[in-house]
DNA sequence: GGGACAGATTGATCATCGTCAATGTATGGT
DNA sequence: ACCATACATTGACGATGATCAATCTGTCCC
């Protein structure tokens, strides 16, 4: 159990640092991209991703997150688990406890793609 | 509530600057944020967006897409409409030919939400 | 005007997704 | 052992989306 679910973002430092103007982007990365930017892609997500990113460094409980969103814990369950699986959110079990962190690393990625002009 | 105003749909620099991570994010400019990211969210588009900013600042004609991505015209079209309603494209009609620019202002907007970490 | 061409639109099909109620699984407290 | 809590999973349903063939709309040239 609890086998990490953490997969790769591998060598994110090493991995295609480059915007979508450098050249024309290769299937498989605009295959891996779009995945991350579907996570993006749904506006509770993004308010969920929100309330996560706004603590900063510190990890947020989901209980913190089941009030005030306005939707049911099985939804934000699942939107957790979608950033979990886009690399984007860690999750870290604390007892009875989940607690979500934003990676940095993988926004930095994406703002590197979306270098342009 | 922050500002209940009506969203000016042309100050781009005075619109909401800030990253995800400022304060959890309003419902309205989530909405608005994601449809953004909903038009990065598809591996194809990706492609198609990329071939364009590789042009850099020079338009780029509709016909020099639709050779060298596997994918119908018709398809090329839909890719390019939802590029330019996401306003990560304008369309700029030259005779028989339609021609495609970046709108560098919309990058550096998703690339200010994503100032993570 | 008539034909050729660029590209947008339509309609259909198949897949994916967001959401919820109900249920399942683990953990902590007594 | 038992129950309450925190969260995940399942199954269902309605909505959205990607793709294509066929068709339509406009523009250029003779």
């Amino acid at each position: 159990m609890a086998t990490p679910t953490l997969l790769p973002l591998s060598d994110v430092s090493a991995e295609e640092c480059c915007s979508l103007a450098a050249a024309p982007i290769e299937p498989a990365q605009a295959a891996r991209s779009a995945a991350m930017f579907k996570a993006l892609a749904d506006p509770m997500r993004l308010r969920v991703l929100s309330h996560v990113a706004a603590q900063g460094c510190d990890a947020v409980c989901a209980c913190d997150l089941t009030e005030g969103l306005g939707i049911s814990q099985p939804t934000i369950s699942h939107h957790l688990k979608k950033l979990v699986e886009a690399g984007l959110l860690t999750r870290e079990q604390r007892g009875r406890w989940a607690h979500y962190t934003v990676v940095p690393e993988a926004f930095a990625q994406l703002r590197g793609l979306l270098e342009i002009g």
